[in-house]
DNA sequence: ACCTGAACACCGTTCAAGT
DNA sequence: ACCTGAACACCGTTCAAGT
């Protein structure tokens, strides 16, 4: 038994990545196992590393498809937004939504590091670089004339901010709130923070 | 070959646990593996499951540790700073260095999500709740009056966004910034979330 | 009572062997 | 060329068997 051509190598590939996101979406990240996904495809374990070189990059490719969603959801926020400030505001919640909706697959961007020897590729930094771009960009309509650099590293803390705000309070160990109080608190950290930056 | 009782549990315990937070320290979280461990004091595997009742335990035991620990460093820099907003600017720029400095450890922390029908064991819930204490109770003082749920939510907010840019910089995937740029973000994050709560 | 170490189930990964 | 599935190394966990 063998050569079966059923697929091509793209189709399998995409069955993989939709059959890894199932698994993590309805039972968590640490679910994911190279036997589970190879059953649910009707493939075996052997035929995964025909598309995937390992789990790791499997990971990355479903991390990165994560990131393409998030970024989608994002930037059609923006479109909706003419005002830098609203905007920003809106792209905050829009960031809440998100992890909330897919709490699974979002956590999963954040829970596996990279060795440090090994660069993350190229691809992958592009669309970790997309989320970013946007809010930088609105961070120089806000005030023009500010330097790059300094854009940069508004975006990433504001980012970092509403970030640590999700991740603590939808892990939930800590005093449940609801995800109306949770918006609020995040509203609170950007209101001030842009005040903060340009008064 | 047993019995040698050249340790008693207690001492077992701790010589796991050290070996446990020097593993994690040098090689990372996922280094840490009951065989290391149990070769490392010069037992078999058999000895960890006498002092913990598996991995998941043990692991929890290691985070209490680290818990404490940055417990411990940040109640000394409230007792270091009377006026509470100074003390508030203080305790985030600590939380920056203690992960900086005890990077994988602290990462360790929020690396495994407990499953969703087990609760965190009592103990360490106060662990937590130690490190969110003082923080709530400087909301407090900086202005009298209000609720205690609303200080919570403050405290967790600020921590959340303090967090939040530790995690993101830390992990230096994007745009490496060094630890003094890092602070600059979360001095400008904190006194601008101060100001606005309570302008 | 304390501790060992073989055994088990499960994991990611490889690769000779089939069609 | 495509795919299988047995095999390997490694993992957490258990427990009968030693002293």
């Amino acid at each position: 038994m063998a050569r079966r051509s059923e697929h091509s190598q793209e189709e399998i590939k995409e069955m993989v990545l939709q059959a890894a996101e199932t698994i993590v979406n309805e039972e968590g990240f640490h679910s994911l196992k190279v036997r589970k996904v190879a059953m649910e495809i009707g493939y075996t374990v052997g035929s995964i590393y025909m598309v995937f070189e390992n789990m790791a990059d499997l990971i990355l490719h479903v991390k990165g498809r994560t990131l393409d969603e998030l970024a989608d959801y994002l930037e059609a926020i923006v479109a909706e937004n003419a005002e830098p400030e609203q905007c920003i505001l809106a792209l905050s919640k829009g960031y809440l939504t998100f992890a909330n909706q897919h709490y699974n697959r979002w956590r999963m961007i954040f829970e596996v590091k990279q060795p440090e020897d090994e660069e993350l590729p190229l691809w992958y930094q592009a669309k970790v670089n997309r989320i970013f771009a946007g809010v930088e960009q609105l961070f120089d309509q806000l005030k023009p004339g500010q330097t790059n650099q300094q854009n940069k590293l508004k975006a990433r803390a504001l980012w970092g901010g509403v970030h640590g705000i999700c991740m603590l309070s939808l892990d939930g160990k800590l005093g449940i709130v609801g995800v109306d109080d949770i918006e609020e608190l995040v509203v609170v950290l950007v209101r001030n923070f842009i005040a903060g930056c340009y008064r």
